[in-house]
DNA sequence: ACATATGTGTGCGTCACGCATATAGTACGG
DNA sequence: CCGTACTATATGCGTGACGCACACATATGT
């Protein structure tokens, strides 16, 4: 009555919409906490927890954008001054610094961010955070695609929480044993 | 050395991780393969699984839209020939019904999705399926909000899938609960 | 019947993109 | 050196998917 081919696309379809609901209620979070697009806001982030002073060319990857949008997106990022322009020894790069601005504002994205999924994760057990913990992981790691990706996948993560640094993160980890650096 | 507070940050962010990839991969697959707006194809989902022949301003409250974004996404659907318009016994509403090329769009929206999740759970063992499922289960609870709102989070759903009429849907089971209806 | 509420459609503006192209700076082969 | 090819940034312009304000049509209640 419940043959294996059932099980299966219950639960996919049950993870489908635990998905959306999730990162909807983040989008939400944090469209209202930062009064920028979902873009800006993976923007201020990454430029916070990954990036120094990228090009914004290197940004453009990361987002996954054209350059003609990442101009316009940091146009609309210095705008409010959460962003300097600045060129290096390369004159045909302009270099993004988060300014002190930018900062709080990345970190209002961070905590609208993980308000949401603290909520969210509060009706489990401490039994059931840590067999959802090693569940996501294994997860996570088999969705990564090339190291590159890595980045846009873990856009908006607090690497304060994933501790990354510290080699708690799964996705680092399997990252550094993909790549030879 | 690892508090619990670090803990449950560990495991939240590595939830939104997982969240925002999933839905990517979804929305990515599903705008593919129908070539419409991910607002168009929850409305194509929502038609076909959810709502029989809805007015404009049902489908708008499932959408969360305004009436005239509504008018003109129904507009994008009845141009490739998706949905026609009718009028019922209230002469103002006017009703959305799915042609036969609507539903099979529905169906490519649906099975592009299970694509994705089906990859995404494959690295799964069986035991880790099942505690998943009752875990995503306990969390999709956690995350309604009132009764109406479940049609939206459980947009894209697919309903054979989530076995709602079998009383296998945690969410559908939680709300009927809820409601006297 | 007539005011009021409700649902649909239209004009118009906006935001966040993409594409094509212009400009400025760099690298390299002669 | 000097021109050619390349690269990064910026700008003009178009588009899709919205929202807001408003017009219009249809119901409902007194």
């Amino acid at each position: 009555m419940n043959p294996p081919e059932s099980e299966h696309a219950h639960t996919e379809n049950l993870m489908g919409a635990l998905a959306l609901v999730i990162a909807d209620r983040t989008a939400d979070a944090i469209e209202d906490s930062s009064r920028q697009s979902p873009t800006a806001a993976a923007a201020l982030s990454a430029l916070h927890q990954f990036l120094g002073t990228p090009s914004i060319d290197l940004l453009r990857q990361v987002l996954g954008l054209t350059s003609s949008g990442t101009v316009r997106l940091v146009d609309r990022l210095e705008d409010p001054g959460y962003v300097t322009r600045r060129t290096g020894s390369d004159g045909r790069l302009t270099l993004i610094q988060l300014t002190a601005s930018g900062r709080r504002a990345a970190s209002r994205v961070s905590s609208a961010r993980s308000s949401v999924l603290r909520e969210a994760l509060s009706v489990l057990s401490p039994d059931e955070r840590r067999t959802l913990d090693a569940i996501a992981a294994r997860l996570l790691v088999g969705l990564m695609r090339g190291p590159g990706a890595v980045r846009w996948m873990c856009r908006l993560c607090d690497v304060t929480a994933c501790g990354r640094d510290q080699g708690r993160c799964p996705v680092a980890a399997a990252a550094s044993s993909t790549e030879t650096s």
